[in-house]
DNA sequence: ACCGGAGCCTGTTAGC
DNA sequence: TGCTAACAGGCTCCGG
């Protein structure tokens, strides 16, 4: 269920616990997270010995600078990571187990099973495709303009696309088109200029808010800690179908674009003439 | 090049 | 209460 947010509070979380540690085993239940090895004992060859040098995040992916490779891990729609004493007791949905060299250990755990890990000397391999860090002075209107033209895709589901603008998901996604007032049925092409302003705009604030917030815990999400973040207590319109617009009371409704559920206020959104 | 749909997994929730 | 279908914050692959 991550986003940019909610990846972004995990880094900030494990960074401390993990900087200058140096790896000393690995175990793993589900070869099939393992996107660059065909086993775990092969995947432990590799990263033993490697001490993690920085940690930090590009888009929804953890990466992990290590000595001679980067460590990339995706937590996809239910992918959790803490940093936890060894003699921590697992549960069943832990399937990665990373030992480091002062008595802890990074666990990944994963009840659904998408989530993805990647150990790899050319982590632009994976990571090259992604557009822009949306908070980054590389994401510009024009950019987003630039992007948007000549799709004729609806925007919400062209929000989600990664090659466009990195980090963003559905939560976030259907918050920014509600704070920028665009109907997410609305043509990607079909925005004009002061629209895609305001639509950059609307992403970078409720990012911001987000990350300020340290995610939002509206289904299984917490932070590493076991805590929940705060952003499902500001939300707008994800989740609240049926219930009314605190801009202008009209109920939220809820429809399906490209599988996945989107939720706005037909008056606030309304679409234009 | 773009776009929609199936598929990957398991757990939770809504509805009858 | 119990069963079933729908749903879940992501993304890849395949085909038109």
């Amino acid at each position: 269920m991550p986003e940019l947010p909610e990846v972004e509070t995990v880094v900030r979380a494990i960074r401390p616990r993990l900087l200058g540690r140096t790896f000393t085993g690995f175990w793993s239940d589900w070869p099939r997270q393992l996107a660059t090895h065909p086993d775990p004992t092969s995947f432990r060859a590799q990263l033993v010995a490697q001490t993690v040098q920085a940690a930090g995040r590009r888009g929804k992916y953890i990466v992990l600078t290590l000595t001679h490779d980067t460590l990339l891990v995706h937590l996809k729609m239910s992918g959790h990571l803490s940093v936890v004493p060894a003699e921590t007791v697992r549960d069943k949905w832990t399937h990665a187990v990373f030992a480091l060299d002062n008595g802890h250990e990074l666990r990944f755990r994963d009840t659904r099973k998408f989530g993805r890990i990647y150990l790899t000397p050319t982590p632009a391999d994976t990571l090259g495709a992604l557009g822009p860090e949306p908070l980054s002075v590389a994401f510009t209107p024009q950019h987003l303009a630039d992007r948007l033209a000549n799709r004729r895709r609806a925007i919400k589901p062209t929000l989600l696309d990664q090659t466009i603008v990195a980090g963003v998901g559905n939560i976030y996604a259907d918050e920014a088109l509600f704070a920028a007032g665009i109907h997410p049925e609305t043509p990607a092409s079909a925005l004009d200029a002061a629209q895609v302003a305001a639509l950059h705009g609307a992403i970078r604030s409720v990012l911001e808010q987000g990350i300020a917030r340290e995610g939002a815990s509206i289904n299984s999400y917490v932070k590493p800690d076991g805590e929940k973040g705060s952003m499902q207590d500001a939300v707008n319109v994800f989740r609240r179908t049926g219930f009314p617009c605190y801009r202008c009371g009209t109920p939220i409704e809820r429809i399906v674009l490209a599988q996945r559920s989107t939720h706005f206020c037909p008056r606030c959104q309304a679409p234009a003439v």
